[in-house]
DNA sequence: TCGGTTGGTTGGTGACACGTACTAATTTAG
DNA sequence: CTAAATTAGTACGTGTCACCAACCAACCGA
């Protein structure tokens, strides 16, 4: 029996986060977390910022970046423009951990379209795209 | 810049997850809860085999049932078969709210396909089908 | 410079997930 | 037909993670 579209995607945003999950396990991380590393890859947020890119309160953050801190992950910095800031940033141990969480992800992601063309996986990629509003 | 394949599933398991949240959130429903809800809709199953279901622990099934049973959601009965199956279903409040639920879903999960002719709806719909094993 | 705003932390609460340890019921072996 | 092993579920302790409210320090505008 055929889903229909609300049941396919409701399923797929399941199985997509069991492989995070999955993969997250792997290097005791939390999906959250791997969020998180991927959001520091390229930046250097505030604790405010950084709660807006993962829809997180304020208060969330701080935990998360203490517990990330305590396993030397990330790194706590204070701000030269505003002095009320703390600057997140990914240690050298956190970026080679997002590198190979990264490449884990993309071997485990890829696996679930196994099943489907180069083709079809190029148009699942743009109607995902779409949906996101890719920039 | 377009996203891979792998950046595109992701970030749509997030934004499908966020709107699973969002709609929970205004009942006072976790995901999971509307998960288990969800399974619940046509089955009895024993606490074991709805951990298998949801992917948890028996342990992580008791408190998530204990919480939905003091809300009245749920009611555990005794197995016929088996005195050691303690049987899980849905009580007349929380087949209301499940119904409910899944149309506040389905309104919110289609709205984030509004960019898409329905043409493409239906090529995503069978390509995510693919994806999840659809029986 | 003083009052309001902003960025973070702290502390309290609750959901959730896990592992371990335990009880009760069932099944299997001998 | 009992004794041992297995199975279903609960209880408890730990840890993550989310929120809110209260608080402090730094900044900013009048």
């Amino acid at each position: 029996m055929p889903l229909n579209t609300v049941d396919a995607l409701v399923q797929l945003s399941f199985v997509v986060q069991r492989a995070l999950a999955t993969v997250g396990a792997e290097h005791d991380l939390s999906v959250v977390q791997i969020r998180m590393l991927g959001v520091l890859r390229d930046r250097e947020p505030g604790m405010l910022e950084l709660g807006a890119y993962l829809g997180l309160d304020k208060s969330s953050i701080t935990g998360l970046v203490s517990r990330a801190e305590r396993r030397g992950l990330v790194r706590r910095s204070a701000s030269p423009h505003d002095g009320r800031v703390v600057l997140v940033s990914l240690t050298p141990a956190g970026r080679e951990l997002t590198a190979a969480g990264e490449v884990a992800i993309r071997d485990r992601v890829l696996a679930l379209t196994e099943h489907l063309t180069s083709r079809q996986r190029a148009e699942l990629t743009m109607l995902a795209g779409t949906i996101v509003g890719e920039d």
